[in-house]
DNA sequence: TCTGGGGTCCTAGGACCC
DNA sequence: TCTGGGGTCCTAGGACCC
């Protein structure tokens, strides 16, 4: 049976989220910080009229941001993952079948779902829907392929004409949008791709879907090759309604100001290591490799640079924090130069076995350490309690490098003291 | 002065084996 | 003089995504 995918994707995300919460912002120009507040990361529609470009380092734009009035504030993931999961419990309501794709998107599987209305009408009720329940708009692209409808999607969020809901299941249909877009819109054509095809004539979307597929492999790779074959309707992707497990956990950031000294570095690395564990565990996961990277600033010059990895195999996969943390301190001190302003420092978990599933060596007893999962529990349920932290002493009492966060918003929707109340 | 974080997949090349 | 071929595994690096 051919395939029927929808993309629903939320329109400027995490500005958005903020906005909601602050009706007196309603038509003023928002923006979204990276960590650290670095970066912009997310633009309101206002923003974006003004010229304001995704990914620019905030201090570059702040001539602008006082100008207009722009407000600003500091990326806060627990109001975005809390929104996201209503839009997506909704989403789950109105279709069979649905991947989340990332934070502020999800394919729908309409294969097969006897409509009484037709598609363009069902997208149309599942926007309507979404907005009245969360207040959040999206856009929807309908279409044979994952990569089509990713096409129809961006033909959404352009053509307001469209009612933000775009059915491209027509091939006539299809090969008109993909004349007006260009090569570097489609999904999974970056930045270095759509130079190299352009000095091959590929300029367009349809430029794309008219190419050879045979001579796409051979020139570029298979990837590229399956996106030629979806943007003709061929579906090469599918719906991955369950979430495939995780193959490395990456737990990185970058500091709110250099650190010098090798103490607080090691404070860093721990509480990497300490959050890294964290995740292991909610993936119900061990890990045998750990690597831990440290690095200095990559945008001045002036400041001698130094960057280094090194990763070990554990003696046994391992969640344990403890066992992480001791393998960690050794890599650290392996790395460490004295006399470096160091800017980021990351730990990253692999090579994973599901737990209970490892063969222990026979000739070693036991070598975990005693009451270890017990621990980690009662450390983790404390942890999200939201009643207090427990942490290791080598993550450091008052570290000085703690991200910036100087604009956050209140954590309307998770914490009961800052609950929006409408008198 | 100030430039995010967390993932996936694929490929090429080297080491090693028979 | 002639100097194999096929396979696996691992790693680093490149490309992409949001």
């Amino acid at each position: 049976m051919n395939s029927i995918f929808a993309l629903v994707d939320c329109n400027n995300f995490y500005a958005s989220c903020e906005k909601l919460f602050r009706p007196d912002l309603k038509q003023k120009p928002v923006v979204v910080l990276s960590n650290n507040d670095g970066c912009v990361i997310a633009r309101s529609k206002e923003a974006k009229i003004l010229g304001i470009k995704m990914g620019v380092p905030i201090f570059q734009v702040r001539d602008d941001i006082i100008k207009h009035n722009v407000m600003c504030f500091s990326s806060n993931y627990a109001l975005y993952a809390d929104m996201s999961n209503r839009v997506m419990t909704i989403l789950e309501e109105e279709a069979p079948r649905v991947e989340v794709y990332s934070i502020d998107e999800a394919f729908l599987d309409l294969t097969g779902v006897d409509h009484a209305l037709d598609v363009l009408d069902f997208g149309r009720q599942v926007k309507a829907r979404v907005d009245k329940h969360t207040g959040i708009t999206v856009g929807i692209g309908i279409a044979p392929t994952k990569t089509l409808a990713k096409l129809a999607n961006h033909a959404a969020k352009k053509y307001p004409a469209t009612g933000s809901v775009v059915d491209l299941m027509d091939r006539a249909r299809q090969r008109r949008l993909m004349a007006l877009v260009d090569v570097g819109d489609v999904w999974g054509v970056g930045r270095r791709l759509t130079d190299k095809l352009k000095a091959r004539g590929i300029k367009t979307a349809l430029n794309l879907a008219d190419a050879d597929p045979k001579c796409i492999r051979r020139e570029f790779s298979v990837v590229l090759e399956r996106t030629v074959r979806e943007l003709n309707g061929v579906s090469c992707m599918e719906l991955e309604a369950l979430a495939p497990t995780k193959k490395q956990i990456l737990c990185s950031r970058s500091f709110g100001q250099r650190i010098t000294d090798k103490f607080e570095l090691r404070q860093a690395v721990a509480k990497y290591v300490a959050r890294a564990g964290e995740k292991l565990r909610g993936e119900k996961r061990l890990a045998r490799v750990i690597q831990v990277f440290i690095r200095t600033g990559v945008f001045n010059p002036n400041d001698p640079q130094y960057s280094n990895a090194l990763s070990v195999e554990l003696p046994y996969p391992t969640d344990d924090t403890r066992d992480l943390l001791e393998a960690a301190d050794v890599l650290f001190s392996r790395i460490y130069r004295a006399g470096y302003r160091y800017a980021k420092a990351g730990v990253m978990l692999t090579d994973f076995f599901e737990q209970g599933a490892y063969q222990h060596d026979f000739f070693k007893n036991s070598p975990e350490r005693s009451h270890s999962k017990a621990l980690m529990e009662v450390l983790d349920r404390i942890n999200h309690s939201g009643r207090g932290t427990v942490f290791f002493a080598s993550q450091g009492i008052t570290p000085q490098w703690l991200m910036k966060r100087e604009h956050l918003s209140p954590a309307y929707t998770t914490r009961w003291s800052d609950l929006p109340i409408v008198y």
